[in-house]
DNA sequence: CTTGACACAGAACGTATGTTCGTGTATTAT
DNA sequence: ATAATACACGAACATACGTTCTGTGTCAAG
């Protein structure tokens, strides 16, 4: 029989935090007390509610009674490096592939261009284009990255030319630009510059 | 060829949408449909299921039937981003400070850039520039990148003034051009873009 | 005007799910 | 031994939840 342990979980509890947090990262939701129970290897839901109840009072989950599945992790697992780097990598997966960006609009040359608000949706959107990560700058995860459609030529510097689908990227600090990307249509390249806006002039 | 589009989402589409991602950050589970109601101001569970079913069709969502706030977003937008990409920046953050750059040399205006050889000597470079890595794309981890001083303005399309520094990285790929990142002296502020050579040409 | 597709609402129904209670079995302290 | 305690099981129960059916109003095509 096992020594009782003072300090640290037993061995069922440590297993029932275990499957918390696998079958929210397979399933992307948490999982019933019977699924856990099946998956706990435990018989009874009254165990796993016992337990769960344990875990709650230590700190370890918290729980929306009477909710369904209304069960979250608060505190990292033991081997919390696992799940997070399999996150990581799981995540590196998703975004080394294509990357879908929403083409939010048109600019046509010489206009001032028009920026999103703060509380833009992300899903107020016309279409997507799909863009290769490795085309994209390290840093920029798709996050906030949204696309407009360039109409009319010698925009800047006859860089960008009709039909072109820029790439931009909301500038967030004091930094007083925008990091674009210009994807050249017909060339099938890009090109990737700062843009600076100043009395809807653009330099 | 990244270039696909889709058709944009009805208003209460993009509000479910927008409720699951929410809900799902702010609960840690998954709302049940009655909740996307009251979210999403719909008054019909059926209106909801309605619409969940389009979404699932459209592959913006997984659902496992028959089980409670069996919903999951497929294409995480706003949070899988953040964090993911805060993620990624607290480890760069901690695996790197500044970066220590060879300036190789110098270019003028109009001249040839004197690309260094396959076999140049990495300790064969005059002086060396700090840059915080946080300015460089993610991926260049320092290897192979050189640095040129710029003499004379008008170098590329105005973009490149005297004094500046300029980080090329040599291209590995069929690409023919380098990326390089252009460090402006006296705004402190960097650029980023393709070059292409050809034939002695900048282009 | 009809027809039918579409968006929506509300209620009914069956199942999934959390909770609770009664019971049983070890281990430990008294 | 007896009580106390921690752990475990399963059934019963109330309800949270997804599904489905009926009905309503709109709008454009026939």
């Amino acid at each position: 029989m096992p020594r009782k342990r003072k300090k640290g979980l037993s061995d069922r509890q440590k297993k029932i935090l275990k499957v918390l947090d696998s079958f929210q990262e397979q399933n992307g939701y948490p999982p019933s007390i019977r699924e856990i129970c099946s998956e706990a290897e435990i018989s009874s839901t009254s165990v796993v509610n016992y337990y769960l109840e344990q875990l709650e009072e230590m700190g370890y989950i918290e729980r929306d009674r009477r909710i369904s599945r209304g069960v979250r992790l608060l505190k990292p697992l033991k081997d919390a490096s696992i799940s997070v780097s399999s996150q990581i990598k799981k995540t590196a997966e998703a975004v080394s592939e294509m990357l879908q960006i929403p083409v939010m609009g048109r600019i046509t040359a010489g206009e001032l261009t028009p920026i999103p608000t703060s509380d833009f949706s992300y899903y107020d959107f016309e279409s997507t284009i799909e863009v290769p990560q490795s085309q994209l700058p390290g840093r920029e995860q798709g996050k906030d990255l949204f696309a407009l459609e360039v109409e009319g030529d010698s925009m800047i510097d006859a860089m960008v030319n009709d039909g072109d689908i820029v790439i931009m990227k909301p500038a967030s600090e004091a930094r007083n630009g925008e990091m674009v990307m210009i994807w050249i249509s017909d060339e099938n390249e890009t090109t990737l510059k700062y843009f600076f806006r100043e009395n809807g002039q653009v330099r």
